[in-house]
DNA sequence: ATTCATAATTATTGATGCAAAATATTCTTG
DNA sequence: CAAGAATATTTTGCATCAATAATTATGAAT
Protein backbone atom coordinates (compact mmCIF):
# COMPACT_ATOMS: atom_id res chain seq x y z
CA UNK A 1 0.00 0.00 0.00
CA UNK A 2 1.50 3.46 -0.34
CA UNK A 3 1.85 6.07 1.71
CA UNK A 4 0.46 9.77 1.76
CA UNK A 5 2.06 11.08 -0.86
CA UNK A 6 0.65 14.94 0.21
CA UNK A 7 1.42 14.35 3.39
CA UNK A 8 4.17 16.89 3.91
CA UNK A 9 5.52 14.76 6.99
CA UNK A 10 7.92 12.23 6.62
CA UNK A 11 7.11 9.03 6.60
CA UNK A 12 8.92 8.68 10.41
CA UNK A 13 6.73 10.85 11.64
CA UNK A 14 3.58 9.43 10.66
CA UNK A 15 4.42 6.43 12.13
CA UNK A 16 5.82 7.96 15.59
CA UNK A 17 1.81 9.53 15.90
CA UNK A 18 0.22 6.04 14.91
CA UNK A 19 2.15 4.57 17.77
CA UNK A 20 1.47 7.20 20.13
CA UNK A 21 -1.83 6.90 19.92
CA UNK A 22 -1.71 3.10 20.46
CA UNK A 23 0.55 4.03 23.36
CA UNK A 24 -2.22 6.43 24.94
CA UNK A 25 -5.03 3.69 23.94
CA UNK A 26 -3.09 1.40 25.89
CA UNK A 27 -2.97 -1.38 22.89
CA UNK A 28 0.58 -1.10 23.97
CA UNK A 29 1.01 -1.40 27.21
CA UNK A 30 3.69 0.08 29.35
CA UNK A 31 6.28 -2.40 29.75
CA UNK A 32 5.49 -4.46 26.56
CA UNK A 33 8.24 -5.03 23.71
CA UNK A 34 7.64 -3.55 21.04
CA UNK A 35 7.86 -6.10 18.12
CA UNK A 36 9.82 -3.90 15.23
CA UNK A 37 9.08 -6.42 12.62
CA UNK A 38 5.68 -7.37 13.40
CA UNK A 39 4.45 -3.23 13.40
CA UNK A 40 6.77 -3.01 10.40
CA UNK A 41 4.45 -5.73 9.03
CA UNK A 42 1.61 -4.65 9.72
CA UNK A 43 1.84 -0.91 8.32
CA UNK A 44 3.72 -2.43 5.49
CA UNK A 45 6.93 -0.64 5.83
CA UNK A 46 10.68 -1.01 6.06
CA UNK A 47 12.23 -1.34 9.60
CA UNK A 48 14.68 2.15 8.61
CA UNK A 49 11.66 4.64 9.39
CA UNK A 50 10.27 3.05 12.13
CA UNK A 51 13.72 2.89 14.15
CA UNK A 52 13.67 6.48 13.61
CA UNK A 53 9.93 6.86 14.93
CA UNK A 54 11.04 5.03 18.34
CA UNK A 55 14.12 7.08 18.84
CA UNK A 56 12.12 10.29 18.03
CA UNK A 57 9.64 8.42 21.29
CA UNK A 58 12.29 7.64 23.15
CA UNK A 59 13.36 11.21 23.12
CA UNK A 60 10.07 11.92 24.44
CA UNK A 61 10.34 9.95 27.38
CA UNK A 62 7.44 7.55 25.94
CA UNK A 63 9.46 4.68 25.06
CA UNK A 64 12.66 3.13 26.39
CA UNK A 65 15.20 1.85 24.25
CA UNK A 66 17.61 -1.21 25.82
CA UNK A 67 20.67 -1.84 24.60
CA UNK A 68 20.46 -4.83 22.12
CA UNK A 69 17.10 -5.42 23.60
CA UNK A 70 14.69 -3.08 20.87
CA UNK A 71 12.48 -0.76 22.75
CA UNK A 72 9.74 -1.20 25.04
CA UNK A 73 6.94 0.99 26.22
CA UNK A 74 7.53 3.24 29.26
CA UNK A 75 6.60 2.47 32.60
CA UNK A 76 5.24 5.31 34.74
CA UNK A 77 5.09 4.79 38.33
CA UNK A 78 3.09 6.87 40.65
CA UNK A 79 5.96 8.78 41.29
CA UNK A 80 6.91 9.37 37.91
CA UNK A 81 3.41 10.75 37.60
CA UNK A 82 3.46 13.19 40.67
CA UNK A 83 7.05 14.70 39.38
CA UNK A 84 5.39 15.19 35.83
CA UNK A 85 2.58 16.90 37.87
CA UNK A 86 4.81 18.97 39.71
CA UNK A 87 7.29 20.15 36.82
CA UNK A 88 3.81 20.91 34.50
CA UNK A 89 2.44 22.65 37.95
CA UNK A 90 6.13 24.78 37.66
CA UNK A 91 6.01 25.81 33.95
CA UNK A 92 2.50 26.13 33.53
CA UNK A 93 1.94 28.34 36.41
CA UNK A 94 4.97 30.43 35.51
CA UNK A 95 3.29 30.66 31.59
CA UNK A 96 0.20 32.29 33.60
CA UNK A 97 2.50 35.07 34.94
CA UNK A 98 3.80 35.89 32.04
CA UNK A 99 1.17 36.08 30.27
CA UNK A 100 -0.93 37.64 32.93
CA UNK A 101 2.03 40.52 32.71
CA UNK A 102 3.11 40.76 29.38
CA UNK A 103 0.00 39.09 27.34
CA UNK A 104 -2.17 42.43 25.30
CA UNK A 105 -5.53 42.88 25.87
CA UNK A 106 -6.47 40.89 22.83
CA UNK A 107 -4.56 38.04 23.82
CA UNK A 108 -6.47 38.68 27.24
CA UNK A 109 -9.99 38.43 25.09
CA UNK A 110 -8.50 35.44 23.31
CA UNK A 111 -8.21 33.24 27.03
CA UNK A 112 -11.29 34.87 27.98
CA UNK A 113 -13.69 33.40 25.00
CA UNK A 114 -12.03 29.99 25.26
CA UNK A 115 -12.75 30.01 29.04
CA UNK A 116 -16.63 31.12 28.12
CA UNK A 117 -16.50 28.22 25.70
CA UNK A 118 -15.10 25.85 28.85
CA UNK A 119 -18.29 27.41 30.91
CA UNK A 120 -20.71 25.99 27.92
CA UNK A 121 -19.40 23.11 27.96
CA UNK A 122 -20.18 21.32 31.09
CA UNK A 123 -22.26 18.96 29.76
CA UNK A 124 -20.29 17.56 27.03
CA UNK A 125 -17.02 15.57 29.48
CA UNK A 126 -15.23 15.03 25.81
CA UNK A 127 -15.75 18.80 24.67
CA UNK A 128 -14.74 20.36 27.89
CA UNK A 129 -11.71 17.88 27.92
CA UNK A 130 -10.90 19.34 24.46
CA UNK A 131 -11.42 23.00 24.95
CA UNK A 132 -9.17 22.59 28.64
CA UNK A 133 -6.11 21.60 26.65
CA UNK A 134 -6.71 24.23 24.16
CA UNK A 135 -6.92 26.81 26.98
CA UNK A 136 -3.77 25.76 28.33
CA UNK A 137 -2.01 25.50 24.77
CA UNK A 138 -3.14 28.68 23.88
CA UNK A 139 -2.25 30.44 26.99
CA UNK A 140 1.80 28.46 26.64
CA UNK A 141 2.01 29.94 22.77
CA UNK A 142 1.01 33.44 24.22
CA UNK A 143 3.79 33.27 27.28
CA UNK A 144 5.97 32.62 23.42
CA UNK A 145 8.61 30.52 24.81
CA UNK A 146 8.98 27.38 22.54
CA UNK A 147 11.56 25.74 24.25
CA UNK A 148 8.74 25.76 27.76
CA UNK A 149 6.17 24.49 24.45
CA UNK A 150 8.17 21.68 23.67
CA UNK A 151 9.16 20.32 27.46
CA UNK A 152 4.78 21.18 28.51
CA UNK A 153 4.12 18.75 25.44
CA UNK A 154 6.38 16.21 26.24
CA UNK A 155 5.15 15.63 29.44
CA UNK A 156 1.36 16.19 28.66
CA UNK A 157 2.51 12.99 26.86
CA UNK A 158 4.24 10.98 29.14
CA UNK A 159 1.21 11.58 31.78
CA UNK A 160 -1.55 10.06 29.27
CA UNK A 161 0.65 6.90 29.63
CA UNK A 162 -0.32 6.51 33.28
CA UNK A 163 -3.24 4.87 34.21
CA UNK A 164 -4.94 7.54 36.45
CA UNK A 165 -4.56 9.40 32.72
CA UNK A 166 -6.23 12.52 32.50
CA UNK A 167 -5.13 16.28 33.70
CA UNK A 168 -8.86 16.35 34.20
CA UNK A 169 -11.13 13.54 36.01
CA UNK A 170 -14.71 14.12 34.33
CA UNK A 171 -16.11 14.19 38.93
CA UNK A 172 -13.86 17.17 38.87
CA UNK A 173 -15.51 19.03 36.26
CA UNK A 174 -17.41 21.47 38.39
CA UNK A 175 -14.51 22.57 40.68
CA UNK A 176 -11.95 22.49 38.15
CA UNK A 177 -14.09 24.88 36.34
CA UNK A 178 -14.47 27.41 39.57
CA UNK A 179 -10.26 27.39 39.57
CA UNK A 180 -10.41 28.63 35.74
CA UNK A 181 -12.56 30.91 36.87
CA UNK A 182 -10.81 32.53 39.58
CA UNK A 183 -7.21 32.32 36.77
CA UNK A 184 -8.85 34.03 34.75
CA UNK A 185 -9.86 36.60 37.01
CA UNK A 186 -6.51 37.36 38.64
CA UNK A 187 -5.05 37.10 34.77
CA UNK A 188 -7.57 39.91 33.86
CA UNK A 189 -6.94 41.69 36.08
CA UNK A 190 -3.35 41.40 35.45
CA UNK A 191 -1.98 40.52 38.82
CA UNK A 192 1.18 38.17 37.71
CA UNK A 193 1.70 36.61 41.38
CA UNK A 194 -1.92 35.87 42.07
CA UNK A 195 -2.34 34.19 38.51
CA UNK A 196 0.91 31.71 39.31
CA UNK A 197 -0.72 30.57 42.47
CA UNK A 198 -3.97 30.02 41.26
CA UNK A 199 -2.55 28.09 38.12
CA UNK A 200 -0.40 25.93 40.84
CA UNK A 201 -3.53 25.39 43.21
CA UNK A 202 -5.33 23.92 39.72
CA UNK A 203 -2.38 21.42 39.29
CA UNK A 204 -1.82 20.38 42.61
CA UNK A 205 -5.79 19.62 43.31
CA UNK A 206 -5.70 18.05 39.57
CA UNK A 207 -2.90 15.62 41.09
CA UNK A 208 -4.67 14.96 44.49
CA UNK A 209 -7.95 14.17 42.32
CA UNK A 210 -6.07 11.68 40.20
CA UNK A 211 -3.83 9.76 42.64
CA UNK B 1 37.03 9.12 29.03
CA UNK B 2 37.85 6.05 27.71
CA UNK B 3 36.14 4.27 24.26
CA UNK B 4 35.68 1.18 26.19
CA UNK B 5 32.76 1.61 28.81
CA UNK B 6 31.34 -1.26 30.66
CA UNK B 7 27.87 -0.78 29.53
CA UNK B 8 28.55 -0.34 25.68
CA UNK B 9 26.90 2.26 24.13
CA UNK B 10 25.16 1.59 20.83
CA UNK B 11 27.00 3.25 17.43
CA UNK B 12 24.29 6.08 16.55
CA UNK B 13 24.84 7.26 20.54
CA UNK B 14 28.42 7.06 20.19
CA UNK B 15 27.72 9.20 17.10
CA UNK B 16 25.53 11.46 18.43
CA UNK B 17 28.09 12.32 21.39
CA UNK B 18 30.89 13.18 18.76
CA UNK B 19 28.53 15.42 17.27
CA UNK B 20 27.78 17.34 19.94
CA UNK B 21 31.39 17.61 20.53
CA UNK B 22 31.66 19.01 16.77
CA UNK B 23 28.64 21.38 17.21
CA UNK B 24 30.16 22.92 21.16
CA UNK B 25 33.26 23.16 19.77
CA UNK B 26 31.50 25.23 16.64
CA UNK B 27 32.87 23.51 14.01
CA UNK B 28 29.98 22.72 12.98
CA UNK B 29 28.36 25.90 12.92
CA UNK B 30 24.41 27.32 13.86
CA UNK B 31 22.64 27.43 10.63
CA UNK B 32 24.72 25.48 8.57
CA UNK B 33 23.59 22.46 6.71
CA UNK B 34 25.28 18.59 7.73
CA UNK B 35 26.45 16.48 4.88
CA UNK B 36 25.43 13.21 6.14
CA UNK B 37 27.61 11.74 3.14
CA UNK B 38 30.89 13.19 4.02
CA UNK B 39 30.25 13.10 7.93
CA UNK B 40 29.36 9.35 7.29
CA UNK B 41 32.47 8.69 5.32
CA UNK B 42 34.91 10.46 8.10
CA UNK B 43 33.69 8.30 10.64
CA UNK B 44 34.04 5.14 8.37
CA UNK B 45 30.00 4.28 9.43
CA UNK B 46 26.80 3.90 6.97
CA UNK B 47 24.33 6.76 6.84
CA UNK B 48 22.13 4.67 9.16
CA UNK B 49 22.84 4.67 12.27
CA UNK B 50 24.10 8.49 11.40
CA UNK B 51 20.69 9.93 10.77
CA UNK B 52 19.70 7.84 14.17
CA UNK B 53 21.92 10.31 15.68
CA UNK B 54 20.69 13.27 14.20
CA UNK B 55 17.06 12.27 15.09
CA UNK B 56 18.12 12.12 18.49
CA UNK B 57 20.38 15.64 18.84
CA UNK B 58 16.98 17.10 17.16
CA UNK B 59 15.37 16.05 19.72
CA UNK B 60 17.76 17.32 22.37
CA UNK B 61 17.25 21.07 19.88
CA UNK B 62 20.83 21.07 18.93
CA UNK B 63 19.97 20.20 15.12
CA UNK B 64 16.94 20.76 13.68
CA UNK B 65 15.14 18.41 10.89
CA UNK B 66 14.00 20.03 7.63
CA UNK B 67 11.72 17.61 5.57
CA UNK B 68 13.74 16.20 2.45
CA UNK B 69 16.38 19.07 3.30
CA UNK B 70 18.54 17.26 6.06
CA UNK B 71 19.71 18.40 9.24
CA UNK B 72 20.91 21.32 10.33
CA UNK B 73 22.79 23.10 13.69
CA UNK B 74 20.00 24.64 15.23
CA UNK B 75 20.64 28.61 15.30
CA UNK B 76 19.91 30.30 18.46
CA UNK B 77 18.44 33.73 18.93
CA UNK B 78 19.19 35.92 22.15
CA UNK B 79 15.52 35.64 22.76
CA UNK B 80 16.18 31.81 22.42
CA UNK B 81 19.00 31.95 25.36
CA UNK B 82 17.21 34.37 27.46
CA UNK B 83 14.10 31.99 26.86
CA UNK B 84 15.99 29.06 27.99
CA UNK B 85 17.98 30.76 30.68
CA UNK B 86 14.58 31.32 32.07
CA UNK B 87 13.80 27.83 32.26
CA UNK B 88 16.58 26.63 33.52
CA UNK B 89 16.29 29.45 36.52
CA UNK B 90 12.81 28.14 37.14
CA UNK B 91 13.49 24.61 36.86
CA UNK B 92 16.84 24.53 39.00
CA UNK B 93 15.73 27.45 41.77
CA UNK B 94 12.53 25.23 42.41
CA UNK B 95 14.83 22.10 42.48
CA UNK B 96 17.10 23.88 44.98
CA UNK B 97 14.42 24.10 47.30
CA UNK B 98 13.28 20.84 47.09
CA UNK B 99 16.69 19.94 48.53
CA UNK B 100 16.47 22.40 51.19
CA UNK B 101 13.25 21.24 52.56
CA UNK B 102 14.04 17.76 51.80
CA UNK B 103 17.89 16.84 51.34
CA UNK B 104 19.16 14.32 54.06
CA UNK B 105 22.02 15.92 56.18
CA UNK B 106 24.60 13.70 54.30
CA UNK B 107 23.13 15.14 50.55
CA UNK B 108 23.23 18.88 52.15
CA UNK B 109 27.37 17.68 53.39
CA UNK B 110 28.01 16.77 50.21
CA UNK B 111 27.12 19.55 48.58
CA UNK B 112 29.17 21.76 51.24
CA UNK B 113 32.02 19.70 49.72
CA UNK B 114 31.48 20.55 46.44
CA UNK B 115 30.90 24.56 46.94
CA UNK B 116 34.34 24.13 49.24
CA UNK B 117 35.96 22.77 45.79
CA UNK B 118 34.86 25.29 44.06
CA UNK B 119 35.98 27.97 46.68
CA UNK B 120 39.32 26.99 45.74
CA UNK B 121 39.58 26.57 42.42
CA UNK B 122 38.74 30.06 41.59
CA UNK B 123 42.64 30.75 40.29
CA UNK B 124 41.91 27.38 37.73
CA UNK B 125 39.06 28.71 34.83
CA UNK B 126 38.25 25.14 33.28
CA UNK B 127 38.63 23.75 36.97
CA UNK B 128 35.90 26.20 38.38
CA UNK B 129 33.90 26.01 35.29
CA UNK B 130 33.70 21.76 35.87
CA UNK B 131 33.44 21.82 40.05
CA UNK B 132 30.68 24.10 38.94
CA UNK B 133 28.35 22.20 36.61
CA UNK B 134 29.01 19.23 39.00
CA UNK B 135 27.28 21.10 42.02
CA UNK B 136 24.52 21.79 39.35
CA UNK B 137 23.90 18.04 38.28
CA UNK B 138 24.21 16.81 41.69
CA UNK B 139 21.97 18.89 43.27
CA UNK B 140 19.21 17.91 40.12
CA UNK B 141 19.91 14.40 41.24
CA UNK B 142 19.27 14.84 44.69
CA UNK B 143 16.09 16.73 43.78
CA UNK B 144 15.11 13.57 42.71
CA UNK B 145 12.99 13.99 39.37
CA UNK B 146 14.39 12.47 36.33
CA UNK B 147 12.46 13.82 33.83
CA UNK B 148 13.46 17.56 35.40
CA UNK B 149 17.19 16.17 34.79
CA UNK B 150 16.28 15.17 31.49
CA UNK B 151 14.90 18.73 30.47
CA UNK B 152 17.68 20.67 32.15
CA UNK B 153 20.26 18.30 30.77
CA UNK B 154 18.94 19.57 27.29
CA UNK B 155 18.28 22.78 28.01
CA UNK B 156 22.06 22.81 29.49
CA UNK B 157 22.77 21.90 25.92
CA UNK B 158 21.22 24.39 23.75
CA UNK B 159 22.60 27.03 25.62
CA UNK B 160 26.19 25.96 24.85
CA UNK B 161 24.79 26.64 21.10
CA UNK B 162 24.97 30.39 21.84
CA UNK B 163 27.92 32.38 20.79
CA UNK B 164 27.62 33.90 24.39
CA UNK B 165 28.92 30.84 25.56
CA UNK B 166 28.76 29.83 28.93
CA UNK B 167 26.44 30.14 32.02
CA UNK B 168 29.28 31.37 33.70
CA UNK B 169 31.56 34.35 32.15
CA UNK B 170 35.27 34.08 33.71
CA UNK B 171 34.61 37.90 34.93
CA UNK B 172 32.26 36.76 37.08
CA UNK B 173 34.03 34.45 38.73
CA UNK B 174 33.58 36.02 42.34
CA UNK B 175 30.08 37.55 41.83
CA UNK B 176 29.31 33.64 41.23
CA UNK B 177 31.28 32.44 43.88
CA UNK B 178 29.14 35.27 46.34
CA UNK B 179 25.87 34.11 45.18
CA UNK B 180 26.64 30.26 45.40
CA UNK B 181 28.42 31.08 49.00
CA UNK B 182 24.54 32.69 49.73
CA UNK B 183 22.73 29.69 48.39
CA UNK B 184 24.66 27.44 50.33
CA UNK B 185 23.76 29.30 53.50
CA UNK B 186 20.22 29.29 53.00
CA UNK B 187 20.45 25.50 51.79
CA UNK B 188 21.90 24.43 54.97
CA UNK B 189 19.74 26.81 56.97
CA UNK B 190 16.70 25.15 55.48
CA UNK B 191 15.14 28.09 54.07
CA UNK B 192 13.22 26.41 50.81
CA UNK B 193 12.00 30.20 49.90
CA UNK B 194 15.21 31.79 50.40
CA UNK B 195 17.27 28.83 48.83
CA UNK B 196 14.53 29.08 45.94
CA UNK B 197 15.34 32.99 45.64
CA UNK B 198 18.95 33.23 45.76
CA UNK B 199 18.84 30.24 43.20
CA UNK B 200 16.82 32.62 40.90
CA UNK B 201 19.18 35.74 41.55
CA UNK B 202 21.90 33.42 40.49
CA UNK B 203 21.13 32.66 37.23
CA UNK B 204 19.16 36.31 36.82
CA UNK B 205 22.61 37.71 37.28
CA UNK B 206 24.28 34.61 34.77
CA UNK B 207 21.95 36.13 32.06
CA UNK B 208 22.67 39.79 32.29
CA UNK B 209 26.30 39.33 32.16
CA UNK B 210 25.78 36.82 29.24
CA UNK B 211 24.30 39.18 27.28
C1' DA C 1 18.68 39.98 -22.27
C1' DT C 2 15.51 38.04 -19.18
C1' DT C 3 12.33 34.64 -17.84
C1' DC C 4 10.27 30.29 -17.81
C1' DA C 5 10.61 25.46 -18.66
C1' DT C 6 13.06 21.31 -18.79
C1' DA C 7 16.84 18.35 -17.86
C1' DA C 8 20.63 16.84 -14.96
C1' DT C 9 22.80 16.50 -10.73
C1' DT C 10 22.63 15.94 -5.90
C1' DA C 11 20.81 14.60 -1.48
C1' DT C 12 17.25 12.71 1.36
C1' DT C 13 14.30 9.01 2.36
C1' DG C 14 12.82 4.21 2.40
C1' DA C 15 13.76 -0.92 1.45
C1' DT C 16 16.48 -4.96 1.68
C1' DG C 17 20.14 -7.87 3.16
C1' DC C 18 23.57 -9.58 6.32
C1' DA C 19 26.21 -10.35 10.54
C1' DA C 20 26.53 -10.32 15.50
C1' DA C 21 24.33 -10.91 19.81
C1' DA C 22 20.89 -12.54 22.86
C1' DT C 23 17.46 -15.84 23.98
C1' DA C 24 15.30 -20.21 23.71
C1' DT C 25 15.73 -25.11 22.79
C1' DT C 26 17.68 -29.45 22.65
C1' DC C 27 21.04 -32.72 23.71
C1' DT C 28 24.33 -34.77 26.56
C1' DT C 29 26.26 -36.22 30.81
C1' DG C 30 26.58 -37.00 35.74
C1' DC D 1 16.00 -36.58 36.46
C1' DA D 2 18.56 -32.41 36.69
C1' DA D 3 22.09 -29.30 35.19
C1' DG D 4 25.02 -27.52 31.99
C1' DA D 5 26.76 -27.21 27.36
C1' DA D 6 25.98 -26.83 22.61
C1' DT D 7 22.96 -25.60 18.97
C1' DA D 8 19.23 -23.27 16.77
C1' DT D 9 16.26 -19.40 16.36
C1' DT D 10 15.06 -14.85 16.93
C1' DT D 11 16.12 -10.04 16.86
C1' DT D 12 18.84 -6.10 16.93
C1' DG D 13 22.03 -3.15 14.58
C1' DC D 14 24.68 -1.68 10.55
C1' DA D 15 25.55 -1.48 5.60
C1' DT D 16 24.23 -1.24 0.93
C1' DC D 17 21.05 -0.28 -2.61
C1' DA D 18 17.12 1.96 -5.01
C1' DA D 19 13.89 5.68 -5.92
C1' DT D 20 11.95 10.14 -4.82
C1' DA D 21 12.18 14.87 -4.37
C1' DA D 22 14.65 19.24 -4.74
C1' DT D 23 17.97 22.37 -6.46
C1' DT D 24 20.81 23.90 -9.94
C1' DA D 25 22.11 24.38 -14.56
C1' DT D 26 21.04 24.77 -19.29
C1' DG D 27 18.49 26.15 -23.17
C1' DA D 28 14.75 28.17 -25.77
C1' DA D 29 11.46 31.71 -26.67
C1' DT D 30 9.67 36.27 -26.40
Amino acid sequence: MSALSLAPRALYEEVAELLRQRIFSRELEPGSWIDELKIAEEYGISRTPLREALKVLAAEGLVTMKVRRGAYVTEVSDKDLADVYHLLALLESDAAAVVAQRGTDAEHAELQTLHAELEAATADRDRFFAINERFHMRLLEIANNRWREQMVADLRKVMKLNRHNSLLKSGRMDDSLAEHRALMAALLARNAPLTQQRMHAHFRNGLEAAT
